[in-house]
DNA sequence: ATACAGGCTGTTTATATAAACAGCTAAGCC
DNA sequence: GGCTTAGCTGTTTATATAAACAGCCTGTAT
């Protein structure tokens, strides 16, 4: 697929948000409430622009007809349900992971309300065991590979180590970030 | 819910396929046409009735304005539990992380319903016990390695260093980002 | 310097769509 | 019979929505 530009992520981004929590796709009107554009056809040449970098298909004269032409990405449901079925060995045993959504100020963050499903983890991928999922929102960890919708697997721990990349709740507030303490100050 | 007439059934049915087949729900005129009616007001009854019945939820004035609300099994509490309750050996011992999908406002974050799926991991991939799973989402976080689809495993900390990649929540959305504390300002 | 793409505002128009209103039929129920 | 519910036809209307057209601005490549 053609690279998209940061405001076409974003406006990308917007349309998958839309689907989840509405379940169809938005308006070009919507689109631009959400953005702050003051003109609906800001969204429509977004959305043009989408389709012709292959990122999304539009059905012409089609209210709300978009669709999004992501790679599947289910291949983790696939390969991980049956093996939770056999657990035939100890060693072969896969475990399971809450994926944690959007949450308010002030909600703990492993509270069940919050766990909008279960996946299966491939034991190989990580050294240690997290403890839940979360779905990553925005652009603002590119830099360090964390794109808008990963997955993050998060583990509990009292302290982090300098470089590492932790899940912080300042406040109200969870954040993914890399740990860097620069004497009293951190990062 | 409510038992469905057989109709009923088939509506829903129609609405089910149209999502998974064109991205959005149908509107009134396509669900009478797909049924050989005459008149979309029969649709629109038969909507009326399956929102009525619980089956679907309605936005009003809204076109295909048409939510499923099925629950997708609350089987993932049942799925989550047996791999917990097994636990042969210490050292072998996988676990199970949640992925977090959507979470309402002031809901907590590890409620059943926001975990979209469960994921085996490989514990000997982590230094520590990641606490859930994220999907990373965009391409914000594309220089660090992390890509769009990714999942993150991230593990819940009262702390972050400097530098370390956080995941933080805000108001509804859960950002990933790279720790950076300048003096009190928290990038 | 000039062309061009990305990103917008603003306006307009044809049409897609939800939704109300009026009737009609068959089946079940008291 | 009178009443209700499910399931339709047919018509109408207000509005939601897609989409074209005209400009404006800012980089960036040529």
């Amino acid at each position: 697929m053609i690279k998209l530009t940061a405001r076409q992520e974003q406006i990308l981004a917007l349309i998958r948000d839309a689907i989840n929590n509405t379940g169809f796709p938005p308006t070009r009107a919507e689109i631009a409430q959400e953005l702050g554009f003051r003109s609906a056809n800001a969204a429509e040449e977004h959305l043009q622009a989408l389709a012709r970098k292959g990122a999304i298909e539009i059905s012409p004269g089609t209210s709300r007809g978009i669709r999004l032409l992501d790679r599947p990405e289910d291949g983790i449901r696939k390969r991980f349900a049956p093996s939770q079925m056999m657990l035939p060995h100890p060693e072969l045993m896969q475990f399971s992971l809450p994926l944690i959504g959007r949450v308010a100020a002030g909600s703990p963050i492993l509270a069940e309300e919050h766990i909008s499903a279960n996946y299966q983890v491939d034991p190989s991928l990580f050294s240690a065991k997290p403890d839940y999922l979360l779905k990553v929102r925005g652009m603002s960890m590119r830099d360090a590979g964390i794109l808008d919708g990963d997955l993050l697997a998060v583990k509990k721990a009292d302290s982090a180590k300098d470089g590492q990349i932790v899940v912080a709740r300042l406040d109200d507030e969870v954040t993914v970030k890399r740990f860097r303490r620069a004497g009293n100050a951190i990062e």
